[in-house]
DNA sequence: GTAATCCTTGACGTCGGCGTCAGGGCAACA
DNA sequence: TGTTGCCCTGACGCCGACGTCAAGGATTAC
């Protein structure tokens, strides 16, 4: 198949497929006409990529999960590279988390300060 | 004070103080000499910016705090606009923070189930 | 006096993941 | 034969928040 109709089974676009060419991620065969040619493993290979980049994976950090597909792994991620990129996104995930809700309950609190009406009673009352 | 003082004080860069400027968030009077002179008031709007960057607010989010202090508030976020950005980001980030707990948990499975020995009992036993 | 340190403006560079032309080739159908 | 529709490469644009360099003027320290 052409560039025009994987981009559209793996709901992408052509100019994502050759971004990804250009990184060294997707290679694609060439035809008689200088067009690149791709199969059904090169689908897998992009719905791989797309998954972990929908997941906020970066293109760099899907790297192991393509070459162990690429392997004759039936999973991208049943390799080391991709488990140890697993174990590293989890230890992001979960720092990043916390420091939202940090963030999180900090604007909260600040909402409510500023937002409640002030009861009388902690004002101290000196000033009544 | 002049710019490198500022910076120094609020622990950024004059490069920021110049890109505050022209984004019309942290104007500057000017000396004689065209140096830019700032006060005490222009170091508590800048760490309220600053303050407000470090939770992931972006420039433009930081602004009606900014205006909110200019305005004679003690407090930049005792503002209906501010608090408004504050909702917003507070959406935002509950948003955000359920996505990221779910790509988690996503990922915690993958790696259970590859890391794990696959234990003999729940192979379903008709191989053994 | 002069060297070091500050300040000025202007403008290009960075990063990631593409979007969007521009200019041209190849193929298929009427 | 022309038109439509795919494909090609190359290259600039975009976003946000600055970093960094260049070329020069002002101030300050000695």
């Amino acid at each position: 198949m052409r560039i025009g109709e994987l981009a559209a089974r793996a709901g992408t676009t052509t100019r994502t497929l050759r971004y990804y060419e250009s990184r060294g991620l997707l290679p694609a065969r060439r035809g008689g006409n200088g067009y690149r040619t791709y199969d059904e493993a090169d689908l897998k290979l992009l719905r791989q990529i797309r998954t972990l980049q929908d997941f906020g994976f970066d293109l760099e950090e899907t790297r192991p999960f393509v070459e162990c597909l690429r392997a004759g792994h039936p999973e991208g991620d049943s390799c080391p590279a991709s488990l140890a990129v697993y174990r590293r996104k989890l230890a992001e995930l979960d720092s990043l988390i916390g420091e939202l809700q940090a963030v999180r309950a900090e604007i909260g609190v600040r909402l409510a300060t500023v937002e409640e009406p002030t009861p009388l009673c902690e004002l101290g009352g000196s000033e009544l």
